[in-house]
DNA sequence: GATGAATGAGGGTTCATTCAT
DNA sequence: CATGAATGAACCCTCATTCAT
């Protein structure tokens, strides 16, 4: 039915995978498509049979990113339980995922520049937006949920998503820093709902 | 025996304003020497007599905006009142200084992009160290002076840098996000001496 | 699958051909990677597939006839015949082979120039070390078999590297000048023992 | 009278003894205008009073050289003694003044790259040509004073005028090779009629 | 499909030359 | 006269992209 298909699709992610970690190590201004061919173990004009430019790896790789960060949010958003908890959950698996694979996180770093202006691949303007719809839809029901945060919604979603992400960024930098145990301190700041059942 | 009398430190900050509102447009990766003097109303190879090369413009750019942030940090730590005073202060200054500057800003995100690995000049593992290090001890000042934080400082400075880079990066995508709203929140949240006072 | 198949070696020859020939022409300072790639026949960024850099051409175009030299010397110094004679054999090949490639004998000019310093890959000085101290062997050889020069072989043999340098440069000014018909007297006057066996 | 005519001319010197320096360590492809300016302690603009252009820096130390040369053979033409020693006078003087000024002298290297294909004002091949004219015409004389060689004049003096030239060149990337006393046995090899005479 | 030789537009950088002071 | 800031033509080299095999 689809004799090659899986075939494509899975050399694909190869190539994207080896761009990943060309760009985390060099930065994808320096990475060369020969580069990331012969991390990929291919031929350089190959990376042409999967991708149409240089630029569509990084879109590529924001993609694989942003997909996942959606699957997150919209698990979250489609969830039943306790909103402050889904939200916790949210926000340590979006980091869980990060951690998980720090060269795709320092790709983030490449996307940010080039996204500047929102060219219409990398739209990071409605990401964060969406971002921080959802996340300030589940802080608004945690707030009907009983605990009561005195901040506005949106603008406490904003410094949700800011936090993760400011932390994120200095861990890139400086992989000394532990993010993981980052976590906990920023959901007892900033889902103090969650914080209070934590700290009794 | 007269030779032309030119304030070289002063041409110099005229490129660098140049070429920051060049960055700021196009992004680093695609701004060519030749838009930044153009910019600057001066002929390319002018940009040479005040720069040693492409690079050190964005060098230049980002020591600007740390020489900024560390003095307003040296002011905070110098200072003698209260703490969580002077760290609300500190905050909001920094925000202010971004969002007087967006162009200035938005080259963070080449920053951001070039400075991964911590290649001298731009040395962004240190820049944040010493960013987390002195928020930290204002922290465990305002700890001390009363108001009862439960998170450990150091944690507690990496999630209040992250907050404020975090809210500066969407900013820099969406100028339709109110940067300057954010500032409330973020200190309600990051810095509940201060809230406490503030909401009674 | 099949990648286009190119004799790279030959290909090599055929850009290194071109540039002697543009070198010739116009001399080496003068002569842009673009003129040697327009009359090679191939693209500007070619060349770059097969030498590193302009100055990798100027190299290899001495390599060529230093290898050539030095051919010719290692054949005089093992021969088994009369000193006298090898060496005469020797200064014939020599100056046959720049009388055969006037282009590459040109090219001397811009080595001279270029090489001094001694910079690594045209090492000038250890060429004429080699050169003279070969020469002078054979000189000191020709002495026992019989004829006696009353020049030190090592002085006798930088007179006779000079006659012949010194002439190929004036035939080089001046393709007026009959550098085939200066071997002759040159070899009388430089080799007695040979000039003896032709002038009774 | 002539108010300020000494200085110009004398400052014209000390800016090409500049260059001369500048170029014997560089040579003249890698030395920038400024580099002699600084050298000669002045402006780079005031380069431009002295010399219309940067090839006439190269080409007055050629002047200056060839000068020098003109002079010397002009003497040994006009003299009266016997022409073996005047010619044995010229060769000397020659050296001499290049082993004087070994600057000058590896200035030598650039002009001939440079004089490639007789440029009006470094016509080297008119200069070699009156080189050899003059030295045949003293070997000549030398040959129907007494003396027998054999060569024909013309060649005879091509073989002369090349061995210095050649002698100078292995010197120039040597400086370890005694070029003052290669002088005795050049003369000896190639003026057999003053050779006589000093090895009975 | 896969390859890598070939291409040439593009851009960083240098530096001879000019000219206002 | 002297200067050195300014200029922009020139040129080296890189590298994304193409395409014959």
């Amino acid at each position: 039915m689809a004799p090659r298909r899986v075939d494509r699709a899975a050399r694909r992610e190869e190539i994207l995978a080896a761009a990943v970690r060309v760009f985390a190590r060099r930065g994808f201004a320096a990475s060369r498509i020969e580069d990331v061919a012969a991390e990929a173990g291919i031929g350089k004009g190959s990376v042409y049979l999967y991708f149409s430019d240089r630029d569509e790896l990084l879109e590529a790789a924001f993609a694989a990113l942003a997909a996942r960060s959606a699957a997150l949010i919209e698990e979250a958003l489609a969830g039943t339980g306790d909103p402050a908890e889904r939200l916790e959950h949210l926000v340590r698996s979006v980091v869980a995922v990060l951690l998980g694979e720090r060269d795709l996180a320092r790709v983030l770093l490449d996307v940010w520049s080039v996204g500047r202006g929102g060219r219409p691949p990398v739209d990071m303007a409605g990401f964060y937006r969406e971002y921080r719809g959802a996340i300030a839809m589940l802080l608004a029901d945690a707030a009907d949920s009983g605990a009561g945060p005195t901040v506005e919604p949106v603008a406490h979603a904003a410094v949700l998503v800011g936090a993760i992400e400011g932390c994120v960024l200095q861990w890139l930098f400086d992989s000394s820093l532990d993010l993981a145990g980052l976590v906990d301190p920023l959901l007892q700041l900033l889902i103090p709902a969650r914080a209070k059942g934590r700290n009794p």
